[in-house]
DNA sequence: TCTCGTCTATAACCTGCGTTATGAATCTCT
DNA sequence: AGAGATTCATAACGCAGGTTATAGACGAGA
């Protein structure tokens, strides 16, 4: 997975071709993949900002740990998604990031974004969306997190990870893999690890999900969409007119 | 409170002085104030993406409407805020906006904000700013509502408040006026309204908070900060070096 | 193959917060 | 100034979900 493939096709590829040059840049960003392993984190929260990483196999994802003993998970990063452009433009990282499973990374400098940016207005314009994009994904997790009940919640949750593994390709059959713990999932939704195994249970005695250690199915993602209401219009990004003519 | 006050002085005036033009370019984007009444939905969720908003004075609020009949407060705007750039890049309104109290506004456009990213790095780096600061805020809130008890959640609501409004100067000895309802606190924190007086009577007792209809009164605000564990990075923004040698 | 650690399922119990209800205080409009 | 609409405080009650405990299933390493 090779973030060509995940940029271009997610955003820009649809609206126009990428020159030689652009190809280029973005290739220039995966010149350095390492295996990270699984637990391993990449930074801790307050560390210096100093690089960005392309995951190029393998989940990772940010969290907080909090005064009170807990951990909120802020984002799950799934292959061709960029981490760290949450502390672009701090000193500090606001949160930790670390690795769910084996995988492998491509880390980049600031300076190489900044290349970028200079150089190619239309992979500016493709890296500010990814970042209005994950703003977007973020605030639906608020939502999701203030006023929906734990199944609701649960269910949005598996559901957004299904439409972004289809994107990738890494759904079959309305199955797909998924390393999470559940102490994990709790931990991005706010419920403690028993109620997850509760409301799995439930999802499951609803013919809704099927799960078995890490492979989940979705038996009916339509059921699925309507039960949380999912509006992926964040997801399946709809950029303006105004923002493309900026180029 | 015009841009020129609160951007210059939240972020770039620390770093350098703007230049005539930049001065100009930022008074145009409020040449068009107009008067908004208590309860004005700016726009709607979906509407068309055309416009932005300085907000010169009154409160306002980002909002989505639910499924379930309820309703989640993203964002809470004072004056000096930019209202919109959360839809910056999108077709479509992802949240709708409307007046808290009445207050005056003004519009500008997408061409005006192109323009003046366009002809000074330095206002497009603040701009950039804003909105990534604005992405902190609305990750600690996300914290607050995944892993924290009603009490503090209502803590840290009012001390980000109390500190947001003291940068404009609209705090008197630890007191600001607050003209959100107890139902759109709830709606903004994911708690009842019920709940939400329940919460401000324990706090009142425990010799924290004082209020009097919409004046609030931090009798202890150290104390609060604690209870809360504050970080105020997030609002007191630190730029990165990187960040500002991009100009 | 055995052992130890991690993950999961389910049960029992408890509590924080939602819900509903009621009355008082305050605001708005005429 | 009076009437109706909001807003707020407090109480009573119920339930979703937290906590603790236990036992089975699975995976990694020797």
């Amino acid at each position: 997975m090779t973030l060509l493939d995940s940029i271009v096709m997610q955003g820009l590829g649809r609206h126009g071709a990428l020159t030689a040059e652009e190809k280029t840049l973005l290739l220039n960003l995966e010149l350095n993949p390492r295996r990270a392993i699984a637990g391993e984190v990449l930074w801790q929260e307050s560390a210096d900002v100093d690089l960005f990483c392309v995951v190029k196999e393998g989940w990772a994802y940010s969290y907080r740990n909090l005064g009170n003993g807990s951990m909120q998970i802020l984002k799950v990063y799934l292959p061709g998604d960029i981490i760290g452009m949450r502390d672009f433009g701090f000193a500090r990282r606001l949160a930790g990031v670390a690795m769910i499973n084996d995988g492998v990374i491509s880390p980049f400098t600031h300076q190489q974004l900044f290349e970028l940016i200079g150089r190619s207005p239309a992979l500016a314009a493709s890296i500010i969306a990814t970042v209005v994009r994950q703003q977007a994904m973020l605030t639906e997790r608020l939502v999701y997190l203030g006023r929906y009940a734990a199944h609701e919640r649960l269910a949005h949750f598996l559901y957004e990870l299904y439409l972004r593994l289809k994107r990738i390709g890494a759904v079959a059959e309305n199955g797909f893999q998924m390393p999470l713990s559940q102490e994990q999932i709790g931990d991005a939704l706010g419920l403690s690890a028993v109620h997850v195994s509760r409301t799995f249970s439930m999802l499951r005695d609803e013919g809704l999900v099927v799960r078995d250690r890490q492979h989940v199915v979705l038996l009916d993602p339509q059921a699925l969409a309507r039960l949380v209401e999912f509006n992926d219009t964040y997801i399946d990004e709809t950029l303006s007119p105004a923002f493309h003519s900026f180029h």
